[in-house]
DNA sequence: ACCTATTTATAAGA
DNA sequence: TTCTTATAAATAGGT
């Protein structure tokens, strides 16, 4: 030990509300955003559920971390055949593509977390959060049958008017995992050019 | 202070791993997922991002964050007249209907975090929720647009071919604040009855 | 739900 | 941005 100056002051506690200092704020954005990706992910993996995170900066850059186990685990065990379900909705069908092609984009990248923003993939991650979305809406389309949304008077707007027919035949394609830099698009967030962060 | 007697072994470090002990694991997804909620508010609230959490318990019982201080913000100002864009898509109009009816029942619920589980609301927010991931997907649609996914021999499969030319209509109509519950319909994953995690 | 010993996250600073 | 460190916050195991 040659020497035991004080380097820091160390975390002191602060006020849950915006931080002012614009590169302050985008520090804190860039650590922040770290850590729920990491507890999301952990709570994944613990617990056995199914977890998006979609964070936009405040450039409106977007990032995301979505989890499924199931769908990776399907995909990467081989069995690539759709499940034939009676009826493939055209919908459905596009999250089965997108998926395959995700967990394909997932073998080329190899990083200390797999949501590490992926340099060259913009067009196709968003095409895959579109089918993450398009997913998670199926699940809820999905939970609205089962609890009988069409029924209710407070539902002639709904357009998610899916028959529960289809809800065990989509039961292994739900989501899938990604991350979205897109760095090169922050409309003037005004920071130092090393842009690696994407703010 | 009546005694010194130690009450806890105190916490233990863990491997990110799938919690074998069914108990063991409804309750890390409890404490969990409110964490991960709390960091995702943390987050929106210091750096102004745009938040979306889902988390789908192991059973299918969807949970939500979804923040958006700028929709919030609009709607309690009481500035309630729709921005009257040069064309409203009927999606984007249903998102706006969506919007309003969330700020209302957000003035009805006053708790610790506003996401904590609201006992009556289950097809509202559920419709919220349908309403939030369209939100979510017209910003991607959005960004898509920008990226000109649409040129881009890879997506013929494109359904999203929104015009950019809406893009700023929609603007402050991303996102909005809630959480699901819908606790009574955990379809088995056996745990003592208490019932109010809803898992 | 509450407790608390520990681990983990992170605010400041370099 | 990446590292360091002091400190705040989260949480695993128990009650």
């Amino acid at each position: 030990m040659a020497s035991t100056r004080k380097t820091s002051t160390g975390k002191k506690k602060i006020e849950i509300k915006r931080i002012m200092n614009e590169n302050a704020r985008q520090i804190a954005f860039s650590k922040r955003k770290a850590g729920v990706f990491k507890k999301a992910h952990e709570l994944g993996t613990l617990c056995g559920a199914q977890v998006a995170v979609i964070v936009n900066s405040p450039a409106g850059i977007p990032y995301s971390y979505i989890n499924s186990e199931t769908v990776i685990d399907h995909y990467l065990s081989g069995d690539n055949r759709t499940p034939t379900p009676p009826v493939m909705p055209h919908r459905e069908a596009r999250i089965l593509e997108l998926n395959k092609e995700y967990s394909e984009a997932l073998e080329r990248n190899k990083s200390k977390y797999w949501w590490d923003p992926i340099d060259d993939l913009g067009v196709k991650e968003l095409e895959i959060l579109c089918g993450a979305i398009e997913a998670l809406k199926l699940k809820v389309a999905e939970r609205a049958g089962e609890l009988q949304l069409s029924s209710t008077s407070f539902l002639p707007r709904n357009n998610f008017g899916m028959s529960t027919s289809s809800s065990t035949a989509i039961q292994n394609y739900q989501t899938l995992n990604f991350s979205l830099p897109y760095h090169g698009y922050g409309s003037g967030f005004g920071l130092n050019g090393t842009g690696s962060n994407g703010l």
